[in-house]
DNA sequence: AACAAATACTTGGACGTCAAAGTATTTGGA
DNA sequence: TCCAAATACTTTGACGTCCAAGTATTTGTT
């Protein structure tokens, strides 16, 4: 709904009477999360279509990226950046809907490998065009903005030590 | 964990590779994406021990910011942007722990007033005070990337229509 | 005045995330 | 070689979000 005014400038002035410390990191966050209920809402709407959604999606694509279509299900959670049990969990979903197949790895008995089938390369592609056709949920904000927000978030990522 | 690799740079890579479309949308989704996985996370984590988490915070700190420390259940939908559901199960929550008390409207008896009590008001106090002790969430982040930040999503809710 | 449409909130259900705990397997150190 | 520690994945449970549907009340139109 559209209010009349803008509710996290509010919260700054209302932060501010109140005498509340850290008000441009309380903007900041709370843009943030405001920006990820808008995008992600988008995202999923778009890919409702497919039978999909952004997580399992991410891992159809994540898995067409490789050079055999298949990753341990721990790799998958390391390059998602997800837990373990949210990987189970949306493998079980892919798996249910033959976008991907469990495979026992070859040497070590603890691994298993997420493997894309043809049916789930295909519906990646198919979900790849349907999100860039939205723009990733971004539309509105400009190339600039994109890349300024690229960079202010790798600062924080890179502090929360995401990557050496 | 840390990767040896930044996994969105890479994404943005893959992506390339594959010729999937509207790259620069991609990382600024992803990446929003994560920021608020890892903000979130701290955000709860510091209030947790205050037996709060951020939705509930925020509904405390919204009615604190009232002149009578009161709203209907609507209005706090409306300014926080969150589903009628979300706010009738996190008032249930802060009800049942006594940070908060419900009221019929004075004159509108379809409406619920969500009340602040005088405990709830303390909790919110002490939650600022945690929340602005780890900066929301965003340690890490340069005050430059803050507000850069703030400035590029203010575009993308404008575009979905949060205020005029 | 009567009635349809809109509004306000709750309930029930689905869902994805994470924590904790558990089982099986592999690795590393003594 | 043996055993403790680490690793890999799953299961269970809690939780907050949203959708859809429902009930009660208010508003707007005729």
């Amino acid at each position: 709904m559209t209010l009349e005014f803008d509710p996290i400038e509010e919260a700054a002035a209302n932060w501010r009477s109140a005498g509340w410390g850290a008000i441009d990191a309380m903007t900041a966050a709370t843009s943030i999360t405001r920006a990820h209920q808008i995008l992600s809402g988008r995202i999923d709407a778009a890919l409702a279509p497919l039978g999909l959604n952004f997580s399992r999606f991410e891992v159809l694509a994540l898995l067409s990226f490789t050079r055999e279509g298949k990753l341990p299900l721990g790799k998958v959670g390391d390059r998602l950046q997800v837990h373990p049990a949210s990987v189970t969990n949306t493998v079980d979903r892919l798996e249910a809907d033959g976008y991907v197949r469990r495979e026992p790895h070859p040497s070590d008995r603890r691994t298993t490998l997420a493997v894309l089938t043809a049916k789930g390369r295909s519906r990646a592609e198919r979900g790849a065009a349907a999100l860039a056709d939205i723009e990733f949920g971004v539309a509105g904000m400009g190339a600039r903005a994109r890349a300024e927000t690229d960079q202010a978030i790798l600062e924080l990522r890179s502090a929360a030590g995401d990557f050496v």
